[in-house]
DNA sequence: CCACCATTAAAACGCCTATA
DNA sequence: TATAGGCGTTTTAATGGTGG
């Protein structure tokens, strides 16, 4: 589920491994900027679904995602790779969506999936059906889920970012990120359960 | 005052890698 | 191949803030 495209580009594979942010490095880092046209066609589906699954509705959902992007390309050439590019993206994504988010709290129009809505999916190949209920009821669950966990679940499970990043993206402690992710996955369990168990109730 | 929750620091654990 | 060390992650305990 991770957008392994140009990440080569910045080095460093998920995970293990050295971080180029770390202290010490006293040798000039030879920072390859990738250009605007690569970033966009390899990372237009991770920026998308990473605003799909920090709350953003698919009403809105253009408008954020290129909002993210017109911000990539007026600021990509301040890129230090000093995180992966993905990094990076998720950063400017997460601000533009949490701008969104006070809009449409404003607007009191705040965009969620309604749970219900997972009974409603149009009759298709049932492949399909299945893919279609499991993305509405992970994006149902996720809507559940207090901003501050799902930012960092989000983040750190669904997209695979190092937790260290995480947690300088969000401006918290590496421990908080891991109090909060662990939480976050106890809640996502929970409702993943009570989820099934409704489904299992109504096919009764 | 008490209970609850979030945050933090520290310790413990497990995995990976470099080296002999 | 065995082992030491590094690093990321998890767990636990302490602390502070907030609401009833």
């Amino acid at each position: 589920m991770t957008s392994e495209g140009l990440d080569h580009v910045t080095e460093r594979p998920h995970g293990t491994g050295p971080r180029p942010s770390s202290a010490g490095a006293g040798a000039a880092r030879a920072v390859c900027v990738p250009a605007f046209d690569d970033v966009y066609r390899e990372f237009f589906p991770f920026v998308w679904r990473g605003a799909r699954r920090l709350g953003v509705g698919d009403a809105a959902l253009d408008d954020v995602v290129q909002e993210v992007f017109v911000i990539v390309h007026r600021r990509l050439h301040t890129f230090e790779g000093r995180s992966s590019l993905s990094t990076w993206l998720f950063g400017i994504t997460l601000r533009v969506v949490r701008d969104h988010r006070r809009h449409a709290a404003r607007r009191r129009e705040r965009e969620t999936v309604d749970p219900d809505s997972l009974h409603c999916a149009a009759p298709g190949p049932s492949e399909l059906l299945e893919r279609e209920q499991a993305r509405r009821r992970l994006h149902a669950i996720l809507d559940e889920l207090p901003d501050e966990r799902r930012e960092v679940f989000v983040m750190a499970d669904l997209e695979n970012l190092p937790m260290g990043d995480v947690a300088a993206l969000l401006g918290i402690n590496v421990n908080t990120g891991y109090a909060r992710l662990r939480a976050a996955r106890q809640a996502f369990e929970a409702a993943l359960r009570r989820h099934q168990a409704r489904d299992e109730w109504r096919l009764r």
